[in-house]
DNA sequence: GTCTAAACGAGACGGTACGTCTAGTCTTTCT
DNA sequence: AGAAAGACTAGACGTACCGTCTCGTTTAGAC
């Protein structure tokens, strides 16, 4: 009784709210954006939607996980600066504009939202982190990265650039901007980071 | 008429409002804290609040524009290693725990208010920038980093890995996560990264 | 869309409203009765009271419409002063303690709210002059009034009394004074009124 | 130390809350006047009305106490019908239009507020019933009505039609109604009412 | 002609209720 | 049984006035 059959859900209403959700999102942001605007949009009742979904930020992560492939290719021309500045700037593309990229609206709300950010990091962020190690794994194999790399650290530094402009509203890097980060980038995973003095 | 008038502004509503705003964002989340819950635990008026602040995100701001001395707070012992671990891991305590860290919420919030998130850039992040900078030319002229080094890029790597976890829910670093990301970023900038291949 | 389907009303809902609404009223007088007091009383959102009726004034109509045959009782005994005494007595009854009667609480509200002074119009007046007619006419039948008596007059002069004394707070007539005024205007309708001079 | 000196009271700005009260009453109707917007358009402080006042309501009696004259004049040219034709007329027009007369207001504030109601009383109804039977003793005197008229009848049975259509929203009588009526009232008073029964 | 106490304008304050909005639940009817 | 439609409870929103309360600033009577 409590559980709905997904068996028999209507592909329909499910399109229809999910196409909606992205159009009132660009149009209106996700904050002003209602689920009794996607109702109505959508030609569905809210409690179909309420039925399948548990927030706004659920339908939206739905409704991006389809299309999220771009920023999750990464390029691999064995040049790992020139690959990375391609994929950094896509993922940038992604998040513009700031105002009005789902995505961009979709990572902001995930700050509000445990359960979200809980979906968010299973439905888009491991699946990218994945590709990302197999990209760092092949530069180990070209021998354009030491062994000895922490991919931890790798996925921290190239990425943290853009999210530390995005929260604190200082634009998106540009290309350039992008460039001398990742070269920077590079060359610290290559350096292995300042030396730790010797224990005792 | 319609602007009120700052002279007369009661000093006591003032700091009830303030108080209770911080209470209540740690107490229930940002996004669950109301204006009329400020308002009845400050003794104060809704109008008072709506008087002088456009938001509760510009409350939250002016609230914690007093205290933020901690996170901006850059020690300058001569070593720039130590140092700006000590630095990044002030701004991840004043993070944590990312659930109900008023200035998380803050940074979170912003997301969704292009005016709280130019406020929050001229209250809290240009100060912060500008002594990150000060402590940046220290190193220089101690000659820790070379005098070519790029502020727009250190600061985003120092900082862009505590947000970029912070965005993705991937918990904020640890100490030594920390230090390992930071000696990364001092061998970049000292490196001043990968060189461009020459042009043509 | 925007208007509410009357179909799917809840009875339970308008029941409760209703009778909220007269309990406040009299407990506490129309002036001091809201809408939000109604509607917690009620066990009612605002929003349902607001979605079927315009203002506290047509509820108060609404409930006091479904009860107001007391007062529009005509006896018919055949003795017409007797008759006039004892339905203007109701009346009176009716609009008794002018204080707290919700009848003279509608009427009095009627005087600030022209749309709601035409409602009552509709649902109470004008049925009450009907009804106040059908007993002229059994009064001309009967030889008790001359068959030219202006049935205007007549409800004015009737019921003139009454309301002169309730609109400037001189106490609403007793039984001996309303029997007075009853056989003047008696008096008054069988002789016609004093003669116009004639033209010319 | 309480109560106000009114000595040192300023003339000027009583005159302008009284002016402004009246042309606000007849502008938004006495409803929506607010005590707010008197002080606003007099250029007067709130503090100076609640002050001197009470309620708008007794701002507006005393506005209109000063002028209540015309209402109040009883002509008396030795023909009671047209006489109380013409006074009664005058009451009329002192109450039209209904909407937007400031004396039908105060009225209707009266039903809403006893204190106000009872200064009414005092300030207008009182001396007008007065004069009223200042001029049933001419009438008397003249041999117009007979010398055991009632005067609380009397009274009743002029005025009474016109507040019984004002209450309802009928319309105001024009002149030939209230000729009607006015006939059938002296009628009425020179016949003494239709006899009571022999008691027993 | 000062002095001084009170009335004044201005308007911020704690409140209350307004009428609107959206959330999330529940009910009815249709497919 | 799922879905469309939409009424329902709940409660926050931002606004409007209320009546009270400082603030300086006139201002008019007493000295």
């Amino acid at each position: 009784m409590g559980t709905p059959d997904p068996v028999r859900r209507s592909e329909r209403a499910r399109t229809a709210v999910l196409e909606s959700t992205i159009d009132l999102c660009r149009a209106d942001g996700f904050a002003r954006m209602t689920i009794e605007g996607i109702a109505e949009r959508a030609g569905v009742s809210k409690k179909t939607i309420y039925r399948w979904w548990s927030s706004k930020g659920e339908v939206l992560l739905e409704a991006l996980a389809g299309r999220a492939e771009i920023a999750a290719a990464f390029p691999d021309s064995g040049d790992l600066v020139r690959d990375m500045c391609a994929q950094t700037m896509s993922v940038v593309e992604l998040l513009s504009p700031q105002e009005t990229s789902p995505y961009a609206s979709l990572v902001a709300e995930g700050q509000r939202d445990p359960a979200l950010s809980a979906a968010i990091r299973t439905r888009l962020v491991d699946p990218f982190i994945a590709r990302f190690d197999e990209r760092m794994h092949s530069a180990v194999a070209a021998r354009e990265l030491p062994a000895s790399v922490d991919l931890g650290v790798a996925v921290d530094l190239f990425y943290g650039p853009i999210y530390h402009r995005l929260v604190f509203g200082l634009g998106l890097p540009d290309g350039p901007q992008l460039e001398t980060r990742v070269r920077h980038v590079v060359a610290a995973l290559r350096s292995g980071g300042v030396p730790r003095p010797p224990a005792g």
